[in-house]
DNA sequence: CTAAAATCTGACCGCACGGCCAAAAAATAG
DNA sequence: CTATTTTTTGGCCGTGCGGTCAGATTTTAG
C-alpha cells in the first residue's frame, strides 16, 4: 500500500490501484451474488478475477475490508440514485409513493447488488460473533421513513399509526423484492411497486375516499 | 443406528436414541440462535451438549439431516399452535386477522426458534451451492394465504389486488418481528401485531368506511 | 539504458471444519 | 455371572479457509 501525497490530501493511489480496487469489488460481487456471502472466499474471488489470491491482499487490509467496500459501494449507488428524486417531491403522499417505486426501480437494475447486500447483513460477523450489520444498523434507513410518517401525520395527511412499525413494513416489503426478481423470472418489478404503492396508500391516508 | 420393529411398522428406536435425538436438535437449536447457522459446528453443538462430536454423527446422517430435522421440529411447532387457531375463524377477515396474530404470538414465545428458521433459510446450502430453503420454499407457507386473499376477493370482502403480492407483504412483515424482539428489549409485539393487523385491514377492505 | 518502486505470484502456515473409526464404556439379554 | 448389543469417546483424516511472505515480474523514474 502507498502513503503518497494527493493535491487534496487524501490518500493517494496509483491508477492501477484503483482500478484492481475496483474490479476486485466488482468480482467480490458477481461471486456473493453467485455462491453466496459464505463461500465467497477470498481464492474464489481471486479466482473470477484472473488473479492471484495474494493480489486482494495487497489492495485490502484484508476480507472484513473488502467486504465492507462492496457494501459501501452499493449503498453509495443506491443512495446516488435515490435522493435526488425525493428531494423534489411536494407533498409527503408524493415522497412516499416516489419512495417505493424510486426503490423498487433500483432493486430491478442491480438485484444481484442488492441481494449482495442481504446476504452480507444477515451473515457478516464480527470477530466475537456479533453480526456486524444487525437490525440495529437498519436505523439510518429507517429513520428518514419514521420521519416521512411523522411528517404526514402532523401535516394531517396520514392517519394515527406508528410510524416505527410502518417504516419497518415498508423497508421489508421493499426488501423482499430483489430475491422474488432473481428467482422468478416472470416476477413483474413494476406491477410490485404499484400494488405496494396502492397497499401504503390505503394504509396511511386520513380519509378514506371511496375505492376506485 | 438400530432397525428393530415397533407395533406400527415405523422405524423404532430406544427411549435414549429419542431423548438423545431431541436433546442435539434442542442443542443445534440454542447454538444456532446464538452464533447464527454458519458458525454452530458440530463440534460446538456438541460443546453445548456435553456430549462428544462423534456422537451426533452416531444419531445423524450428518450435518445435514440435523438441521433438516431442527426445521422439521419448529415448523412443526407453529403448525400445532397455529392450524387449529384459524380453523374455527367465521369470515375471511377474521381468519386474517386470526392468522396474524396468531403468527405474531408464536414468535413471541418462540423468537429464537423462528430467527433459526430464517437463518437456517437464508444460509443452508446443499452441495451444488444452491439455497435448501430458498424463496422457492416459501410457496407452502404463501398457498394458504394467497387463497385466503382470493376468498376474500370472491366473496366479495376484499377489494381487488395481487393476492400473491399482498400474500408476500404480510409473511415478510410478520417474520421481521422475530429479529426485532431478540434484538430491542423493549419491543412490543403486540402492539406490532395490532398495527400489522390494522394495515392489513385498511389495505384490503372493499368498501371503506369512515375512519375512528 | 539502469535503479527503484509498485505489483503480482505461488507456496506455505495455523486453524477449524465435517466426517470417520477403533476401541472403551455402558446398557441389555440370556 | 457372561455374552451381546448399543452408545460414547477421543483422535485422526482430508479439505478449504484467511493471512503471510520471499522472490519474480512489471511499471515508473531518472
Amino acid at each position: 500500500m502507498r502513503s503518497d501525497f494527493s493535491p487534496s490530501g487524501q490518500r493517494a493511489s496509483t491508477f492501477t490501484e484503483e482500478a484492481r480496487r475496483a474490479q476486485i469489488i466488482q468480482c467480490a460481487i458477481d461471486t456473493i451474488a453467485d455462491v453466496g456471502y459464505v463461500r465467497a472466499s477470498l481464492a474464489e474471488i481471486a479466482k473470477r478475477a484472473g488473479i492471484s489470491k495474494g493480489v486482494i491482499s495487497y489492495h485490502f487490509a484484508g476480507k472484513d475490508e473488502l467486504i465492507e467496500r462492496v457494501v459501501d459501494h452499493i449503498y453509495q449507488r443506491g443512495a446516488e440514485q435515490l435522493t435526488p428524486l425525493l428531494k423534489r417531491q411536494p407533498t409527503v403522499a408524493a415522497t412516499l409513493r416516489t419512495y417505493i417505486t424510486g426503490n423498487i426501480d433500483f432493486i430491478r437494475d442491480h438485484p444481484r447488488e442488492v441481494a449482495v447486500l442481504t446476504d452480507i447483513f444477515t451473515n457478516y460477523r464480527t470477530a466475537d460473533g456479533k453480526l456486524r450489520y444487525g437490525v440495529h444498523t437498519d436505523e439510518p434507513l429507517l429513520a428518514p421513513l419514521r420521519q416521512l410518517f411523522e411528517a404526514g401525520q402532523r401535516s394531517g395527511e396520514f392517519r394515527e399509526f406508528a410510524p416505527a412499525a410502518m417504516a419497518r413494513f415498508l423497508r421489508t416489503a421493499i426488501d423482499s423484492a430483489a430475491p422474488q426478481i432473481l428467482a422468478f423470472p416472470d416476477f413483474d418489478p413494476d406491477a410490485y411497486a404499484r400494488e405496494l404503492v396502492a397497499l401504503f396508500e390505503l394504509a396511511t391516508r386520513k380519509e378514506s375516499s371511496s375505492p376506485r
